[in-house]
DNA sequence: TGGTACATGTACCATGTGGTACATGTCAGC
DNA sequence: GCTGACATGTACCACATGGTACATGTACCA
């Protein structure tokens, strides 16, 4: 079984290979047989390495934030291009048609997570902070005082996350490319106004 | 059963009852023998007057929406207040820790929607554009030209729904009034070169 | 008074669900 | 080659689900 994915357990390749179905069928309709058909296993299988439906969205939600760990890691050690370059490029990844499916299962799960789920409640936690840390660094970096860089880099966030929830409701990439500019040049702006002082 | 609600037919009231009972307990457990107890009634009852399981959530999407166009229509006609005012107006608003569940519920059908979920979908035609007409108006009314209004108000659509999905998730009022403000300065400063050209 | 449309309740059904019992396969290390 | 741990498959179960059949109540209008 290990060629059919690159993880090198099967529990970490039924995970891996979950999400994918997940992405593409939602988690509303999710069924331990249907997943299990989709994955060309049994729904036995699932209960057996996951021991119920809920420690498998357990397991999903926590490869998630895993992945988003990893995505931010990357964006940390990106090549010393300017501020400006940095979050043009952060956008055009986070609106990359082929993360759409992606994207909307986190969404899913951010909002099962809302609830008092505890299958996907424990990727709350990480969901805004982790994120902070790093984005704070990079806005501190461009020059922003840093009292005044937590609040920019709250706001980016909810400026990433705003956008891409309108992305994937109406797909108008032009409309949301130039919301995204006046955001980045008025962001700039500042930054530029702050160094100066 | 009318004093039971203020609608006035039995129908409505239901839909009334459910919203707030979809509110507190979300809809993923979601039983029409579960709701129909807490509405006091049968789940024939909810068979009845919704047809069936996806007729109700159809008609809880609906309702709704026309809520939030409500909520926008008076948002419209607010007094003659300034442009920061009734931002920051609009922005307390969301964030009313009363409202909390229904916002969670909000982004629950938001990312039921997102799948191809024939009975929440109709709610994602709506769930942008229709708060981006009123909101280019009252960016127009700022004085910003027409073309950037369109991306303004978008992103100010984007930054509320934002801030509003990191309020769920973190609770850190301080936290993202700071950010929240530090986007209201920032664009009335632009509105405000804006208008001296 | 009778009838008609709406509303509600009771009982039921077929189906699919998550989860379990238990037997079997596979393969490394002794 | 035997053993034991991991992995997988088959068959099954109790149960809750969405939905239906049908009888009943209620209120208004002729």
């Amino acid at each position: 079984m290990w060629y059919m994915s690159a993880a090198r357990d099967p529990r970490s390749a039924l995970v891996e290979r979950a999400i994918d179905h997940l992405a593409e069928h939602g988690t509303t309709d999710l069924t331990l047989r249907g997943l299990a058909a989709g994955l060309g296993t049994s729904h036995r299988m699932l209960i057996y390495h996951f021991g119920s439906k809920d420690g498998l969205l357990v397991a999903v939600a926590r490869e998630m934030e895993r992945r988003q760990l990893a995505a931010l890691a990357a964006l940390r050690e990106a090549p010393g291009a300017d501020a400006g370059q940095v979050m043009r490029g952060m956008y055009r990844h986070l609106h990359d048609p082929a993360l759409a499916p992606y994207m909307r299962l986190f969404f899913e799960l951010y909002g099962r997570a809302l609830r008092a789920d505890e299958a996907t409640r424990p990727m709350l936690a990480g969901v805004v902070e982790s994120w902070l840390e790093p984005l704070v660094e990079f806005v501190t970096a461009a020059g922003v005082p840093p009292d005044e860089a937590a609040a920019d880099a709250r706001l980016c966030l909810a400026v990433a996350r705003g956008l891409a929830l309108d992305w994937l409701a109406t797909g108008d990439d032009a409309a949301l490319d130039a919301a995204a500019e006046r955001f980045f040049t008025g962001l700039e702006q500042r930054w530029r106004d702050a160094d100066r002082n």
